[in-house]
DNA sequence: TGGTCACATAACAGAATACGATATTCCTGT
DNA sequence: ACAGGAATATCGTATTCTGTTATGTGACCA
């Protein structure tokens, strides 16, 4: 069980959804939830209808595309796929998201200096 | 020179703040600001004004402290100083972003299906 | 037939950064 | 002595995103 529940900073979430849809093809949105809860290690908990204002963003944008099918058990269910600009997309925010851990780890690392403390 | 200038994301200013107040004893807004353009290498350019809501925030939540001074340029400028509270909380923060970073880490890593591409 | 789960849409609240305008004070060049 | 610019701070607004909650619909099962 997850120690408690991880919140998610501006953007994370998109990128996670587009990754996940590059990962594993075309999918639901209840499907890329359950998803990439399970690829966290159940750290991240997706509440229910957080998803989809993510994937209204990224269609708006281009950068996946849906249409309607059935799920596998029969239910009616959108399902999302990444475009070629999308995967561009992807790229470029995965290398920002490593610029901004490096840059992050840079300024964490800045010695503390000793102090009494509390 | 900076590739671009890297955003940020909701949150991580106030950690960077709190660090190098941390790190480096008091200062003032200004110097916070070109300490954390520094550390980054410069990939972060804050905007003039950007810093100064982030501290209002920090103050206003008693994770740091002001006091009006003089810089060495004899100007006047008010000088932060981390709490202990803003220290318990500075810890929690560098653990959230250690968490994040590493689910982040995990979830970019799923690997991609080989798909023809764009 | 009634309930519950899978799946979706909509709308608002809360929070934080980007950005631009403005004010003050000190320092430097001429 | 004066103009201009750098150091330093405040404020207000636009934007964007996640959290949360309410609501709707169709399948499956007891």
């Amino acid at each position: 069980m997850p120690e408690s529940k991880l919140g998610l900073l501006q953007g994370t979430l998109d990128v996670m959804v587009l990754q996940t849809l590059a990962a594993m093809g075309p999918q639901h949105g209840y499907g890329i939830a359950r998803r990439i809860e399970q690829v966290s290690g159940d750290e991240i908990l997706l509440n229910q209808g957080t998803i989809y204002a993510s994937l209204v963003r990224l269609q708006h944008r281009g950068w996946i595309r849906a249409k309607w099918g059935a799920s596998e058990n029969k239910r009616k269910a959108k399902f999302y796929s990444i475009t070629p600009k999308g995967r561009v997309r992807l790229g470029q925010d995965v290398a920002y998201w490593q610029r901004l851990a490096d840059v992050m780890g840079r300024v964490l690392a800045s010695r503390a200096r000793e102090n009494g403390n509390a």
